[in-house]
DNA sequence: GAATTCAAGGAATTTTGTTCCATTTTTTCA
DNA sequence: TGAAAAAATGGAACAAAATTCCTTGAATTC
C-alpha cells in the first residue's frame, strides 16, 4: 500500500488547491476525473498526513501600502546556542519579517523584510539592533517583484 | 465615505483570514464582533476591491522532498529593454522560481528556488544558463528555514 | 430635523461539505 | 489461477456553510 508516495491524482489535487484553495471539492473532482466523495477523501488524507498544512488568504501588497521589499543579510561570530536562540527568537517575532534563514556561505542569515517605505524599514532595522547586538548587516531593496508564488514546483514531488 | 481605507474591523478579518483561509464567515464574524452578514459583505468586498488577492494552499516542502532553497543573485551588464522581458519570461516560466526580484545595489536579480536536491539544483541551473546568456551568476544555499509566513504586516496597513 | 444613504442582523434559500452505504476495482495469498 | 480481503469509487441522504432577501437601526447630508 502506497502510505506517502502520492500519484497522479493527489498531484493535481494538490496543484489545484495551490492555485486556488477555496474551489469547491465538486470541481476538483471534476478536473481530476473522480466524483466528489473520494475526491474529499484524497483532501482529507492529504491535511491527515501533512501534505497539505493549511489555507491561507493573500492580500495585495501595494494596496495595503507595504510596497517594499528588504533584503537582509546578516553576519555574526557569535555562534554559540544561547545567542543563537535569543537572536532566532526575537527575530522570528517582526511581523514584518516574512522569511527568515540560516544560510550556508556569504551570510549567515538572510530576512526578507516587507514595510511601507525606507523610514520604516530604518524603524524596523533601529528596533532590529536595539535588541540583538548586530555587527555586521546588508540591506538590498527589491526594485520590482516580477515573481511570487507560494506553489511548490509539484513535477518532483514523489 | 471612506472607499479605500480599512478600519479595524476589516483588519481583524484580514488578520483572520491571513491565519486561516477556510475559516467559516460565522467564526469570523464572531471574533470580529459582528453577525455574519455584514462579515461576509466586508469579506466580498475586500475581494473586489483587490486587497484580499486570492485564497491558496500551503504545502509541506519536506514531505514533498523539496527541502532546498536557494537564493540566486544575477549580476548583468545587458540592460536593453529586449534581453530583460526575455530573461523575466524565461525565468518566470521556471515553476522551481518562486521568488523573483530586480534588485538594487550589489546583484541585479534575486531568485528563490525550491528544489528537492543539489542534484537538481545544478540540473535548473544549467537549463537556466542554456536559455539565457548569464555571466555572473551566484548561489546561497539555505539550512535551515527559520521563518516563513505569507501573512503581511497590517500593524502598518492604512 | 427630516431625508437620504449606509451598515447591520435575522430568516429563508441555495450551495457546498460530509457521511452513509452499496458497488466496483485492486491486491493478497492460498 | 482464482477466491478472499482490502481499498477505492460513486450516488444519495444529510449537515453545515455560504449567499440572498428583506427589514431595522445608525450615520450623514442638506
Amino acid at each position: 500500500m502506497e502510505q506517502n508516495s502520492l500519484n497522479s491524482i493527489d498531484r493535481k489535487i494538490l496543484e489545484c488547491l495551490q492555485e486556488d484553495a477555496g474551489l469547491p471539492v465538486a470541481d476538483i473532482a471534476e478536473r481530476v476525473g473522480l466524483s466528489k466523495t473520494p475526491c474529499w477523501r484524497r483532501i482529507r488524507h492529504l491535511e491527515e498526513s501533512g501534505v497539505l498544512r493549511r489555507r491561507v488568504a493573500l492580500l495585495d501588497r501595494d494596496k495595503l501600502n507595504l510596497g517594499v521589499t528588504v533584503f537582509v543579510g546578516v553576519k555574526t561570530s557569535k555562534h554559540d546556542v544561547k545567542w543563537l536562540e535569543e537572536f532566532a527568537k526575537v527575530v522570528v517575532n517582526f511581523p514584518e519579517v516574512m522569511e527568515f534563514y540560516r544560510m550556508s556561505g556569504d551570510v549567515d542569515y538572510m530576512l526578507r523584510v516587507v514595510v511601507p517605505d525606507i523610514a520604516a524599514y530604518d524603524a524596523f532595522y533601529q528596533r532590529l539592533i536595539q535588541r540583538i547586538d548586530l555587527t555586521d548587516v546588508s540591506s538590498s531593496f527589491a526594485m520590482e517583484e516580477i515573481k511570487y508564488t507560494t506553489a511548490l514546483p509539484l513535477a518532483y514531488a514523489g
